[in-house]
DNA sequence: TTTAAGACATGACAAAAGTCATCTTTTTCG
DNA sequence: CGAAAAAGATGACTTTTGTCATGTCTTAAA
């Protein structure tokens, strides 16, 4: 499980088009990848803790993350998944306070690190790219809302659809009308996702198979009939 | 329920203390003064709705806002209780979006309003006032990370006593050890707080009642016994 | 390849929470 | 003030969901 360095200059990343740094000229490109450095991750490994103070930014160069709280009975809510492109960390580091979820690595993942103090001059320097990320920021929040408006108040079954459909569209497979949900996900990180308990995922899931809304292929779940799955998750009204 | 109108100077105003405008130069917060217009709203009234196209800033001077989310089947999600000092409705507009929520007045109101382009200079002209706004966001979304974690995986007993702490931190009259919450709230609000059914909340906040927990006065609740309640809510172990 | 650990699956049961109906109390407004 | 509406309260019942036990299947490591 020991961390191995990669380096790959940020100007060349293949996921530069879908990270928050788009759009940064070529030498504040440089100055942050003059300043990182990039680990690669095995499954399983974990990125920060709970509870522990931001040193810096992460950037998703490969692989799947999950960002989660665990409570006092030991019970993990998945907060986010972050893939290639996605920052890490910056919500606590631009609040200035200890994170309040931790990381762990979901699929073997490469990721860059820059250092508080290179990520906020390049952010003070440019009123352009504080502003891409406050704008991010403040989607993200409004995801937020709409997360906790279903928990309060939507069935497991129908926040299980919902998901469903979330991680379609977030982590569909290139290609096929991107129907499939490539991540890897166990039924436990599923039911961590959904807010519910494995086993009430796992029966739950075999329902939507049955009824042909979804099939299994390996590890990763396919979404065959999302028009169902939406009117399931009581999206569309039909 | 006609809309009345006040004017308070932003440099006067009582409440500038507790809000983010706190610390902007005499000159900025004229600009604003300036640009500002001031109205009286009564109870029930509605300040913007879900899927509208922000205009400009909210700023509460006096009473009480909540934000909510309201689903296909009409439920209704209490995502936030704006007081004094508040913004209202900056998320939306950081985030150049709709508004992803409603807002309707709880208790009599008192809120100015700055358009976009005004507080869009001043935020520009002013990296610490950015960064004021910035980590403030940032805070509410590790506190909506909690909330959603709490949804997710406690009960609905955990949660009301978790909604009374947090009414009485953040709503706590003055005094008396800010034991009583100072907001006229139904049953149903403190439901849409909490993400439950009304009749439930009831049932809940009687038995924290005959176990001398919470008393009752007038509208309001009084918290006796902030201990016991966290105990209940699964903050401490004990 | 074998074995152990972890993931997946299923049944039985209990507990939690929602819904509906009804009634009382309080508030609002003509 | 007095009627109507809204809010609060309570009981009965159903449904949903969680928990525990157990068994099978898959995967990874020795």
């Amino acid at each position: 499980m020991a961390k191995v360095e990669f380096n790959i200059p940020c100007t060349l990343c293949e996921h530069l088009k879908d990270s928050l740094f788009n759009g940064l000229s070529p030498e504040d490109l440089n100055k942050i990848n003059l300043h990182k450095t990039c680990i690669s991750y095995k499954k399983g490994q974990n990125i920060f803790y709970e509870g522990t103070r931001p040193t810096g930014l992460y950037c998703m160069n490969g692989g799947k993350v999950k960002v989660y709280k665990n409570n006092v009975q030991g019970k993990e809510y998945i907060i986010y998944i972050a893939k290639p492109g996605d920052f890490l960390g910056y919500r606590a580091l631009l609040g200035e306070e200890f994170y309040a979820a931790s990381a762990t690595v979901l699929e073997d993942a490469k990721i860059c690190f820059i250092t508080k103090d290179h990520f906020f001059e390049v952010l003070q320097k440019n009123p352009a790219f504080m502003k891409r990320v406050v704008k991010s920021i403040c989607h993200e929040m409004g995801i937020m809302e709409e997360k906790m408006a279903e928990l309060a108040h939507k069935s497991v079954r129908e926040r299980l659809a919902a998901s469903l459909l979330m991680l379609k569209e977030s982590y569909g497979m290139e290609g096929e009308g991107s129907t499939l949900i490539d991540i890897a996900l166990s039924r436990e990180d599923l039911a961590n996702i959904v807010g519910t308990a494995t086993e009430t995922v796992i029966r739950l899931l075999s329902e939507f198979k049955s009824e042909g809304l979804v099939s299994f292929e390996g590890k990763k779940i396919r979404v065959l009939e999302p028009r169902k799955l939406a009117k399931q998750a009581d999206l569309i009204i039909g």
